[in-house]
DNA sequence: TTAGTGCTCAAACGTATGTTTCAAACAGAC
DNA sequence: GTCTGTTTGAAACATACGTTTGAGCACTAA
């Protein structure tokens, strides 16, 4: 049993374990068994629980962030020095996404749950990591969202990438169970990427929602439309 | 100290702290002291740490399920037949949570972070106590969205409904946050009413976005609007 | 062979957790 | 004032956790 061999077992063993339970709710013990090697594997190899936390993310996001400034290198390309669309921007990060080599069936949705556990759970440490790692591509992004928005204000266009953020990771971070659901309520099938299909236009109608708000009006002057 | 002082000072710790750092990551002995109370108080008065969990969602959820049903009838009388439109209703769901009675400053942004906690932790008891409960006011508000939402097909509403619950839940949870990064960043004042007023239109109009998803293009495809 | 290296294994360590115990303090009724 | 049921207090309980240890194994290089 070559080293890498357990790294790589740790590694997925705690990645599910991590997606379906979270990251304090999981103990190392419960990976271990579940990869089948020796308790101690995890601090000999990793360090400690937090490294391995760490590492699991590192094996997705450090591939993923360099397809992905490729990805925005081409589109500004082909865009000759137009900003990109929203649609475009949107689209290019959802396509990066769902390209990534697949380790197994559950796919990309496993990993779409632990970005939202990240955002979620408290784990400081983590937040820090992930922003340190990998705050570039992420900037870049925001910047390319700025640019395809000109007629947002900064307030609006703020919240408005609040609420795209929160409906992609929540629903993203439970994919398995909603496509369940669906599938037991509806008898309809659905995957990743079938959601990522129906995300973006939602979210992108939502940008381009009317900038004034309407403050609320009572239901009493409410009338019927 | 009467019974209801320990009892209430339990629940106003228990509250703040779940929502600050999750339910596992949450020590009896956390709560406990900053409750200024003793350790067995928790297990003498509510059994366990599960019970108290649930305890803390039905303070704030059974008043709110209650107002949140008269808020319906009245909707419902006011359109004598009619079904509601999608702006009524969320406004209803809204303004029914703004006026919950607010035990302190944070208002209602610590039990927003407590519901989307709900979803995400794994918890599976809560998610079963929660659907036992509150199950029937939440199933209204579906109805209701299913009437004021009829050119959806059912697929369609089914995502969109949950986009929409991932905008709210994630930004909700996040409110204080984001407010303090909003005026850090660019000096404006914000409010959780304010979001909220923000939130409505985004999400009414990405209900709307045309019900035939566009399948993803490739970038390569991708003509500069 | 011998020494050294990388790794696995079972066992233990110290700590923190949820829960239980039981005596002491308290409250209100008689 | 005394009794009775209720609430608090300090301490202990059993368990689970992350981490460390040191012996043992397989393999390589000198």
């Amino acid at each position: 049993m070559a080293q890498s061999d357990t790294v790589d077992r740790i590694l997925d063993a705690a990645e599910e374990l991590f997606a379906e339970r979270g990251f304090a709710e999981t103990s190392l013990r419960m990976i271990t068994s579940k990869a089948n090697v020796n308790l101690a594997a995890v601090n000999y190899h990793f360090g400690s629980k937090k490294a391995l936390i760490h590492a699991v993310f590192a094996r997705f996001l450090t591939p993923f962030s360099a397809t992905l400034e490729t990805a925005f290198d081409e589109l500004e390309h082909k865009c000759q020095g137009n900003p990109p669309t929203l649609n475009q921007t949107l689209w290019v990060l959802t396509e990066s996404a769902m390209r990534m080599p697949q380790r197994n069936e559950k796919g990309i949705s496993i990993f779409m749950r632990l970005l939202g556990l990240a955002y979620t759970q408290s784990q400081g440490h983590l937040r820090k990591f992930l922003e340190q790692e990998y705050g570039q591509p992420f900037g870049r992004f925001m910047g390319l969202l700025k640019e395809a928005t000109p007629e947002l204000s900064a307030v609006d266009r703020y919240w408005r990438i609040q609420f795209m953020l929160g409906a992609t990771a929540f629903t993203m971070s439970s994919s398995d169970a909603l496509i369940d659901i669906l599938d037991n309520k509806l008898g309809v099938q659905a995957s990743v990427q079938e959601i990522a299909a129906r995300l973006v236009p939602f979210l992108a109608e939502g940008m381009k929602a009317p900038d004034k708000i309407q403050l609320p009006p009572s239901v009493a002057d409410t009338t019927v439309a």
